[in-house]
DNA sequence: CGCTTTCGCTACGGCCCGTAGCGTAACTGT
DNA sequence: ACAGTTACGCTACGGGCCGTAGCGAAAGCG
């Protein structure tokens, strides 16, 4: 979704549309040749002819190489969400479990990192990635840590700017970690792993409160 | 160092030696050359010509790009020490500063996320990294754990694999952290994030111990 | 039915890749 | 001193992908 800039604003009221399966082929085509090829070997020929589309379709659409696998891989982060297990660290544990299924899947893998290492040089880049990635997911957290708070397992914070720094360092914290175990250490995620981080995060939470 | 795969094993003992100042031209230029372009900017012919060395040369030490980039990386990550602050609460701190730091150099930033995403795919790379980047960091963890427990302030690790299992948690931690800070979140490490998150680590730490 | 925009297709110059071939330079053992 | 061996600089090449231009046809709208 989110595809191109003309999207948003006004649409033209004339002329021939676009044809929206054409997008979804697209985006579905890139994320199969994220599979196969990886992200240096993605090429938007490649695309475009595993599309069924004309390669110059594909530009009317998007900039280059790095919007379109931005869009293409956004969509998988929309399968995270955060059932009501009953206490913060069983919450923690399912959405860590859940965000390293996503990265254990090669297109999220080979594609995340590359684009983030693109947004060093790009600001327009670093944007759509947080806008179409990772600010929709923070919400995990907000909403995690309002559950806690309702069931008494965290301090309610009455600053709402401080609520903001602590939501931000324990995204940073929990997507952080996976993804450093996950593509560096390239280590499993598994429940043993996932128990042990959720211990260490929980009891930082928990622990004595901040100055 | 450690640039190519002849310098590890057996040398030849006959011929004409390389030369170790075009090794370090080559390294120097590949850094000066993300700085200007990027990762994605950055081709072989142009490095070769800011060493001053022909393409060919390039190639008979580095199978390509990818090999090359970490060596020219890996040198950065050695500035990184841990003086004694006298507390665990310090030490967690200026490692953390001191490694972002190295994260706000633009060759760093770009070339550390990208040769992560080329690992995906590519076991050996993955090797790479680890043994000249990853691995010769985490003596850090390993020495701060050291020092604390003489201190006082955390508990001694009986079990040599509870340790390790440990070693590994703290790294992945405080290393995914700050670089999701710095290159998601793109929002500075500076002296207030750095005390927010050694206190939730500290705290994490120094709490009820795993079962 | 005109107007507008998208579509598929072809073709193009340009850049970079990775290698081959050559003559020269540097170092080693006899 | 001399042959043997390896690294070096240089040039040249086929191949691939890029990103764009130009065309005729298709699909909507008033």
């Amino acid at each position: 979704m989110v595809a191109d800039m003309q999207s948003r604003s006004s649409a033209p009221r004339t002329g021939r549309p676009r044809s929206a399966e054409a997008d979804e082929a697209i985006l579905a085509a890139t994320r199969a040749a994220l599979v196969d090829l990886g992200w240096s070997g993605l090429t938007l020929g490649d695309v475009a002819t595993r599309a069924g589309v004309a390669k110059t379709t594909l530009y009317r659409r998007w900039a280059g190489k790095n919007e379109l696998v931005v869009d293409a891989v956004a969509a998988l982060f929309d399968e995270l969400e955060l059932p009501d297990r009953g206490s913060l660290a069983a919450d923690i544990e399912i959405v860590v479990l859940q965000f390293a299924a996503i990265l254990s899947r090669p297109e999220a893998k080979t594609a995340l990192m590359a684009v983030v290492a693109e947004s060093t040089g790009d600001a327009a880049l670093r944007d759509r990635i947080r806008s179409s990635i990772v600010d929709r997911q923070k919400h995990l957290v907000t909403q995690g840590r309002a559950r806690a708070q309702a069931r008494g397992e965290l301090p309610v914070e009455n600053d709402p700017e401080t609520a903001a720094r602590g939501t931000d360092l324990i995204f940073d914290v929990i997507a952080g970690a996976v993804v450093h175990r996950c593509l560096v250490s390239s280590k499993p995620v598994d429940t043993d792993w996932a128990g042990d981080f959720t211990r260490l995060l929980l009891n930082g939470l928990t622990g004595v409160s901040p100055a």
